[in-house]
DNA sequence: CTCTATTTTTTCGAGCCTCGAAAAAATACT
DNA sequence: AGTATTTTTTCGAGGCTCGAAAAAATAGAG
């Protein structure tokens, strides 16, 4: 801890701020860099230069849109695509997808497959996720030798070094380091990832006017989990993965949930609780193992149609998120949600009764300038976050080979 | 956003660093400090030459303790308790307190007073402040005329900025920049801060085995705050001071809280809703303004000789905060907690029904591991959070003239 | 009392890094 | 073709940290 700053970590900083800037901006040019990072452009000219020629940039001669202003053109500066290139895995509930993405985030091979994950023996779980890496790693078609990082996502709870699965809906079994198992199979850096925090970092990348430092996204499926960002960076717990929004309690007592305990949120808000409130079946009857998504959308339309049970379920959904939502925004005030997943498809079915209970709550004050996107597919999102994540990471390998320090903030709270 | 480092900032950040090693180490010697910086001894060297040459820092002559190693003793280095001072300002329901710290952190002089701020009118409440300041600042028995920063205190909620109070439990009035004003008026820098934030603060200070990187400090009284602690850093809120544990829902439309909404954990678990409980007054009964510290202790008392009303109101407390600690948890992973006020003298009426109910939730896999402490005064942590809150400031201050920027994190989530 | 071993602290030159100013490069306008 | 304008590179200056060596300060041994 406190750890000061040597001085050759300097050149690594700048060097990543430099790739940062560019990822982040497309075709920035050395000028524009310069002016977003702050530093000298004699400084930026050098870093980049070093970044040429090390293959990890490369100037795009795309004269295109003949400059306008006089004086000589800016020349954009690109990732180099071959510098590197990534692979992700994403494991969701019957469903297995892998994809190599390049350096400069252009999918260039994908696989999916689908599987019975609820009944799958442990051998076989992970036998199917090296071998499906495996198929992509040695495609002939392919000549990108040079993966540098597998990002692999799941539903569920990972521990907070993102190295292994500690449990998951999609599969009775528990405790599996699926980084280690990776990384020991291919000798390429693996982190296991919450799909939630995936679908975080994919807003962000995607839409950063409107997801930039605050905001939540909201995983409306089987279950319900949640994404956070704070202050720019994801929200993880101290131990796990992060914010077990669905597991926060609604009504103490409550209905009964898929983690076994009562009044969670997502005893009233996941899929099989709508199903179960639609269905009639009481709060204590056991949770069913997972209803398609065609019947969830055939559900939706029954509630639209008449004022019955299903809509009732819907409204009660409702009501659970926006009482959990109202705790939440207690704890880091109302910031920008994004639902996501079927029942975001329902959203217009939850809204309304969404709001009325977040109006109750010390969060709600500002009810009506809470804004709610909707999306009802997670499965891109998730890849793309994984993409973005397993590329930022190769940035800071490439550029910062050494220790990299949690940039000596070291000052402690006060 | 997403700076770069310059060459400069090196040398301030690195003073930075050292002089926070002092603050937390108390007496280090040179080679200490360029242990736990992990900076070489020359640069150390050249450093603690400066800030000594600046007044900054001063080498304790102590040469207690004989050594008993041989070799060249360690000189160890110290504050110098003269290079500035702070000064604190709490205020507290119809109580205000003020305290004029040195730099080595210790109280050279205090003032404290009684006053009717529920009825107080602005001016008057600003008035107060503002006179209780100035009286020590021109006090003739002290000659620090370097106090280099102000921290105020109030329970209730701060912008995010550390500027105003936004609203407070103990006056009627809104918004008032306590910051600007104190600034405006003496020309001193001030911050305006949350109490329980403090709280924190000064626990970390005091504990810092305990109390290190997650931790919850909750406070017990009239009302219900919480100051939290992240990765090592105070969390806010991104518009407000902070978690509003108080105000989470514990039960949807549930008891008639003082902020006006229903069912939050304050209104099962602040005094007043104890002793609405424990006189049988029925939820909806309007809060009463104020419970005295003894009348709670006589209610605390009487639970404990009988098992009548008071107990089960006791009951129905832990089982609030249970349920909304339960909820935390599930979002922050469970952390060790700190009850600090009077109620916390009733922990062990509370505490029950708290582990049962946390049991039943998401966040209570681990019940039993979580540990409270109780510390049944909550003023002298808050006065100690400010101190320390100033004086970092101060150090911060000291070394860094320029902008100082939030640690290049600049990396953006991914 | 002197000498030696040991540990801490300072000194000094080397190597980087960033910066500002000036030069070079590349284009539009006249 | 020449000038104005903008971007990029070059170059020397100034700072900072580092490692090695020197200096300082003490305990223990004889």
């Amino acid at each position: 801890m406190s750890v000061g700053i040597r001085h050759d970590d300097l050149r690594r900083r700048n060097r990543a701020m430099v790739i940062s800037a560019v990822r982040r901006a497309g075709q920035p040019s050395r000028t524009e860099i310069a002016a977003t990072t702050g530093l000298s452009h004699s400084t930026i000219s050098a870093i980049s230069s070093d970044l040429i020629g090390e293959g990890i940039l490369s100037e795009s001669k795309a004269s295109e849109a003949v400059s306008l202003k006089r004086g000589r053109p800016q020349v954009g500066l690109a990732l180099n695509p071959e510098a590197a290139a990534v692979l992700t895995v994403v494991l969701s509930l019957n469903f297995l997808s892998v994809a190599v993405i390049d350096y400069a985030g252009q999918v260039i091979a994908e696989e999916q497959r689908r599987l019975d994950t609820l009944t799958m023996p442990r051998d076989e779980l992970i036998g199917e996720c090296t071998a499906i890496v495996r198929r992509r790693l040695e495609d002939p078609d392919l000549d990108v030798q040079n993966i540098a990082r597998i990002a692999l996502a799941i539903q569920g709870i990972t521990d907070s070094d993102a190295r292994a699965m500690l449990w998951s809906p999609i599969t009775p079994l528990t405790n599996i380091a699926f980084a280690d198992i990776l990384e020991g199979e291919f000798g390429i850096p693996a982190t296991m990832e919450n799909d939630c925090n995936m679908m975080a970092v994919a807003l962000r990348w995607r839409e950063p006017d409107r997801y930039r430092d605050d905001f939540i996204a909201i995983l409306l499926s089987h279950g319900i989990g949640m994404g956070l960002v704070l202050k720019g960076e994801l929200f993880t717990g101290t131990h796990s993965s992060g914010g077990e929004f669905g597991h926060m309690i609604h009504r103490p007592g409550g209905a009964l949930c898929r983690c076994g305990r009562r009044g969670c949120v997502e005893a009233y808000a996941g899929n099989y609780a709508i199903w179960r409130n639609a269905k009639q079946m009481g709060e204590d009857a056991e949770p069913v193992a997972d209803v398609s998504d065609a019947d969830m959308r055939t559900l939706a339309a029954r509630a639209r149609e008449a004022d019955g049970p299903e809509r009732e379920a819907y409204r009660k959904a409702g009501e659970a998120l926006g009482f959990g939502l109202g705790s939440l925004f207690a704890l880091i005030d109302p910031a920008p949600v994004a639902m996501v997943g079927v029942s975001a498809g329902a959203f217009d079915l939850i809204e309304p009764a969404l709001r009325e209970a977040i109006a109750q709550t010390a969060g709600g004050q500002h009810s009506g300038s809470i804004s709610f996107d909707t999306e009802p597919n997670e499965l891109p999102l998730i890849r793309e976050g994984c993409a973005m994540r397993a590329l930022s990471f190769v940035d800071q390998e490439i550029f910062a080979p050494g220790i990299q320090m949690r940039a000596g903030s070291g000052k402690s709270v006060a």
